[in-house]
DNA sequence: GCTAGACTATGACGGCTGTTATAGCCAGTG
DNA sequence: CACTGGCTATAACAGCCGTCATAGTCTAGC
């Protein structure tokens, strides 16, 4: 009696909770002995899997969630824009409501908290990376459906930011409706720009 | 040889430095021992003004900040919408660049913190507060100026939400390119708002 | 001058932090 | 069989955390 499939190893079930507890407390207020015990995993694995410390375990949370938002986006892009940002949309929207307004985005905890010292923590690089990922996506669909490429890397910088923020406002104020407002504002933004 | 101008009082200098520090490193990173040095004030004063603790030291260094940036929307707001949104943008792109990309909006890593137990935390109210004053000032100057009431909402709650999700983009990518294309397409947005 | 109350100074409390070191277990290989 | 290397367990380190208590200082008003 095992199970059939391949259940998460070690290494991924600390990341994956990583990401969980920095989404809902912040980077600098989650623990590595919490995000281990969260994890079923012992604090010395820890530091085995991730030699580099807390900036090394931080990187990897937000590059898996960088991942796993753009999979979804891309798939559902081909569809086409509307249809990419419906899904990512909802994608956050899942996480809002499900952890009834605790947790949010990981990538946007990262961004928000002052690199330790004078040098270049890479968790804050991989952010830039992943709102990079994410703009891609969303610009080449547009320029795919007849967006003008400046206009169309502008408005994908746009749905990053306001999705970030919009995700923010609905833990702050214990509602989706700051999700609402803003799904209906920029679907039609984007049903204007790919009209030409 | 005194200073004429009424030089801050102790309480203010640890409540404006408290909202710097936490647009910095995040709530749970900002000690009270630390806002309470970089004001140059005992650790003991922080107890006497603030008796509910970090909460409501945190609750009013939200509550600053809103009233500054609301000062500010509600003057420039008075020339016009665009003029508004163009006064709220450079306001937090001034904290962005003077700060070398350090720091960004107190209220916005507030929204992000989960709440420390069941209660319902009274900063985090504040911050909700907060962006409902704004989005109130930039909807009304919409509705003013012809916009529909309900796309006068939508919209000023984009605008807040795209604000705050730009300036972390800004911080992690170290860069003001997010802020440029932010600020292109909103105005664009409300002038295609407003001339109905 | 003197007293009340606002403020400061100092120290302590238990608890949690990131990180490192060291010794042990236990599967797989030869 | 031995043994090697991946993983675990446990303890310790120095340091910071929020909060509280207490004693001291200063200043405004009578």
């Amino acid at each position: 009696m095992h199970v059939t499939k391949p259940s998460p190893t070690a290494r991924e079930r600390i990341v994956a909770g990583a990401a969980d507890m920095i989404s809902r407390r912040g980077l600098n207020a989650t623990s590595i002995r919490e995000t281990a015990k969260h994890a079923r995993a012992p604090l010395g694995s820890t530091y085995h899997y991730f030699p580099e410390g807390k900036q090394q375990l931080a990187t990897e949370a937000v590059r898996l969630t960088g991942a796993w938002a753009a999979r979804s986006l891309r798939k559902e892009l081909e569809a086409g824009p509307v249809a990419g940002l419906r899904a990512f949309l909802d994608l956050w929207r899942g996480i809002v409501v499900d952890s009834d307004f605790r947790a949010g985005c990981p990538v946007l905890a990262v961004s928000i908290e002052e690199p330790p010292a004078d040098e270049t923590p890479t968790a804050l690089a991989a952010a830039a990376g992943v709102f990079e990922e994410w703009e891609g996506l969303l610009a080449g669909s547009l320029r795919e459906h007849g967006a003008e490429p400046e206009q169309a890397a502008q408005l994908a910088t746009l749905i990053v930011a306001a999705v970030e923020g919009t995700v923010a406002m609905c833990r702050a104020k214990r509602s989706t409706q700051p999700l609402d407002h803003t799904a209906a504002q920029l679907q039609a933004l984007i049903v204007g720009a790919i009209r030409d």
